[in-house]
DNA sequence: CTTGGCACTCAAACATCGAGAGTGCTAATA
DNA sequence: TATTAGCACTCTCGATGTTTGAGTGCCAAG
C-alpha cells in the first residue's frame, strides 16, 4: 500500500496536475476543468483527472468557485507550487544585459536608481513595484553647507555619510553674509564629521544663538531619517496591475489604490515581511492582513549588510507568475547589491 | 416684445433654470427633470419648465442622454454658468486659517510646500490636484559643493539662485582628498556666482580634466532644469477623483490614470492653459484634447512675476463644483504668492 | 403665456430560458 | 485496484422578453 494522504504528501501525478492547474489558471484567469487538463497530455482520461482533482481539493490545494466550474488553486496550492513545483526562472541574458545597461546609463544617483529599479521591476513583472531607498542603520553626518538665498532666508544643505542629501530653508533673524555662513559651514562640517545624532548632541562646542539653531535643524533632519519617517517608497506600474482581469470590479480597484496610497501601510508590509536575505514570497492572507488577502508580494532585501540596506518588491494579484517575478526580483536585487557595494567602496 | 433667442441671450427665468440644472446635476450626477426643478421653487408648473428646458436645449446649453431622461448641462451650459451665473465663493475664514496654519507649521522648504499645496487643493476640492514647483525664467548658479563619499565616488551638490538643489554622484578616476574637493568647490562657486548656462560656458577659466568634468556636469544639470525636463509635477487626490460616480465604468478609470501618469501630457496641459494671471477654467473639450473631453481644469499661476512662477490646478470631471474649486485655487495661489514673495525677499 | 392632461419613449430592473461547461457517481473494464 | 466510459445533475452566463417608472413633447383649454 502506498503512503497517501496520511502524510498529506502528493503523488507525482497529483503534483503534475497541481502544477498544470496553477500554470493554466495564472495564464487564463479562468477556472480550469478536467478536459483542458487532459489535453495538456497527461496520458489519462478526464475521469481519472477528475478523481485526482477531487483528492487535491480534499487536501486543500484547490477549490471550486461553484459546482459546475473548474478548479482554482488555493493559497496552500500556490504555496506548494512555489515551494516544490515551480522551475527556477532566470532572466534571459538579453534582458539582463538590457537592464544592466539602463542602470549604467543613468547618472550616479540613488534617487534615479530607485526610480529605475521600480520601473524595471514593474515592467518586467507586469505588476506593481515597490522600492525603498537604502537606509543606513544609523545615519552619520558628513558635511553641511549654508547658502544665502536672500536677506531673510538661507538654505541648509546636509550631506550624510551614505550620500543622502537633505535641504531645508532657514529664516534669518537678521542678514548674514555668505562668507560668514561659509565659515560656519566649514567649522561645523569639520567638527561633526562622521558623528551620529547622539554624538553631535553631546559634543561640547560653544555656539551662538544662530549656530545652535542650525545645529538643531541638522539634528532634527537626522532624527527624522533615523526614525525612517521620511522614508520614501518608490512605486511604479500601478496601472499595469489594474489591467489584470481581477480588477473588473470597481471596488477591488479602489481598495488596491487605497492600499498603494497608504504609505505607512506599505512601510509596515515591507518591514514586516522583507527577508534578511534571499527572496521572500508572501501569498495572499499569509501576510495576516485582510486588505492583502487578494494580493501576493515577492520581496528581497538589497544593499551592503552592515552598512545600509533597502527593500525591493513586486506586488500583484495572488494569481501571479511567481517563477518569473522571483527571477526578476532576484536579478534586480543582486544588481543593486553591486551598485551599492561599489558606492560604499566595496 | 422681448429680445429673445435673437441674441442667443437668455431670459432671467432661463438663467435661473440653467443654474438650477447645473447645481442639481453637479450634486447628484443624475439628469434632472422638470418636476425636480419645480420643487426647487420657481413658482411655475412643470410644463412651463419643460418648455424652457426645450428652449435651453435648442440654444445648446443642455442635452438629453435619451428621450425619456432629464436634462444635463453641455459644455456651453457650464461655461455660461461659470461666466455669468455662478456666485463667487470665498473660502470660509476658518478653513483659510487652517490652511495658512498648515503652511506655517511645515519647514521652509519648497518641496514640502508643493506637497502641502497639492494635498490642500485635493482635499478641499475633492478632486485631483496638480502643482508644479516655481521655475525661474532662466536658472542661475549660486553655489556648488563637492563631498567625498568614498575613494571612487564624490557627491556634487548644486544650489541655484532660486533655492533649487540638485545632487549627483561623480565617479572619480583616482581618489581626491576632501580638502582638495573643497578648494575646488569654493573656487568654482566664487567664479560662477550668479551666472547662467551660457555665461558659465563662455567663461575663461583654466581647468584640468577633472575640473572641467565637474563643470560639464553642472552645465548639464542646469540645462536640464532650463529645458524644464526635470520639472516634477506634484499630484494628490487621485483616489478622490476616482470615487466620483463617473468612474463606475472601468476604462474611464484606466484612461484617467493613464493621463495622470503621463508626465509630458500633464506638463503640456499645464503650460498650454495656465493663465498669466487670475484663475483659468478649462471645461472639457475646450482644451482641444480628446483625452480631456470628460474633464475640466481650474488653473492659476503663482509666484513672483519677473522671478519665478509655478502653476497650481485642480483636475476633475466636467461635472465639478466650479465655484468652490475656483475659490480654493484662488486662495492657495495667493498664499503661495505670499510665501514666494517672502522667500525672494519681497 | 401658462397649465393640466395624455400619449409616447426609453433605460433599467427583473424574470425566464436554453446552452454549455464541468462535476460526481456508478458500473464496467483492464 | 486503478482507470475509464457514461450519464444525470448543477450552476453560470448570455440572450430574450416583460414590466415599471421617470420624463418628455404636444395639444387644447384657461
Amino acid at each position: 500500500m502506498e503512503i497517501k494522504n496520511i502524510m498529506a504528501s502528493l503523488t507525482k501525478r497529483q503534483e503534475q496536475i497541481l502544477a498544470y492547474v496553477v500554470k493554466e489558471y495564472v495564464e487564463t484567469a479562468q477556472p480550469v476543468g478536467s478536459e483542458t487538463l487532459r489535453k495538456r497530455g497527461l496520458g489519462v482520461s478526464s475521469a481519472t483527472i477528475r478523481n485526482e482533482l477531487a483528492a487535491l481539493e480534499d487536501a486543500g490545494y484547490l477549490t471550486h468557485p461553484h459546482t459546475s466550474a473548474g478548479r482554482v488553486p488555493t493559497e496552500k496550492g500556490y504555496r506548494y507550487f512555489v515551494e516544490s513545483l515551480m522551475e527556477e526562472f532566470e532572466l534571459p541574458p538579453v534582458e539582463q544585459r538590457m537592464i544592466r545597461h539602463q542602470f549604467h546609463q543613468v547618472t550616479l544617483d540613488i534617487d534615479q536608481w530607485m526610480r529605475l529599479a521600480a520601473a524595471v521591476l514593474a515592467h518586467s513583472s507586469r505588476n506593481t513595484a515597490l522600492v525603498t531607498a537604502p537606509q543606513s542603520a544609523r545615519c552619520r553626518f558628513k558635511n553641511l553647507q549654508l547658502v544665502s538665498i536672500s536677506d531673510q532666508v538661507a538654505l541648509l544643505v546636509l550631506v550624510l555619510q551614505d550620500g543622502t542629501v537633505k535641504q531645508q530653508m532657514l529664516a534669518l533673524a537678521q542678514p548674514i553674509a555668505q562668507e560668514e555662513l561659509m565659515r560656519l559651514s566649514n567649522r561645523l562640517s569639520d567638527h561633526f564629521h562622521g558623528l551620529s545624532v547622539e554624538q553631535i548632541r553631546s559634543s561640547t562646542l560653544t555656539l551662538d544663538t544662530f549656530e545652535s539653531g542650525v545645529v538643531n535643524v541638522v539634528l532634527n533632519l537626522m532624527q527624522q531619517i533615523d526614525r525612517r519617517s521620511s522614508h520614501e517608497i518608490y512605486r511604479d506600474g500601478i496601472l499595469d496591475i489594474l489591467r489584470q482581469p481581477e480588477f473588473a470590479a470597481i471596488e477591488r480597484m479602489q481598495t488596491l489604490l487605497e492600499m498603494l496610497e497608504h504609505r505607512t501601510f506599505l512601510e509596515e508590509m515591507l518591514s514586516d515581511w522583507a527577508p534578511e536575505r534571499g527572496v521572500q514570497v508572501v501569498i495572499g492572507g499569509e501576510s495576516r492582513r485582510d486588505e492583502m488577502s487578494d494580493y501576493s508580494m515577492v520581496l528581497s532585501r538589497y544593499g551592503v549588510p552592515g552598512e545600509a540596506s533597502g527593500v525591493i518588491g513586486v506586488l500583484g494579484p495572488v494569481r501571479m507568475q511567481y517563477a518569473r517575478t522571483i527571477g526578476v526580483v532576484r536579478y534586480v536585487s543582486s544588481l543593486l547589491d553591486d551598485l551599492m557595494a561599489r558606492m560604499y567602496g566595496r
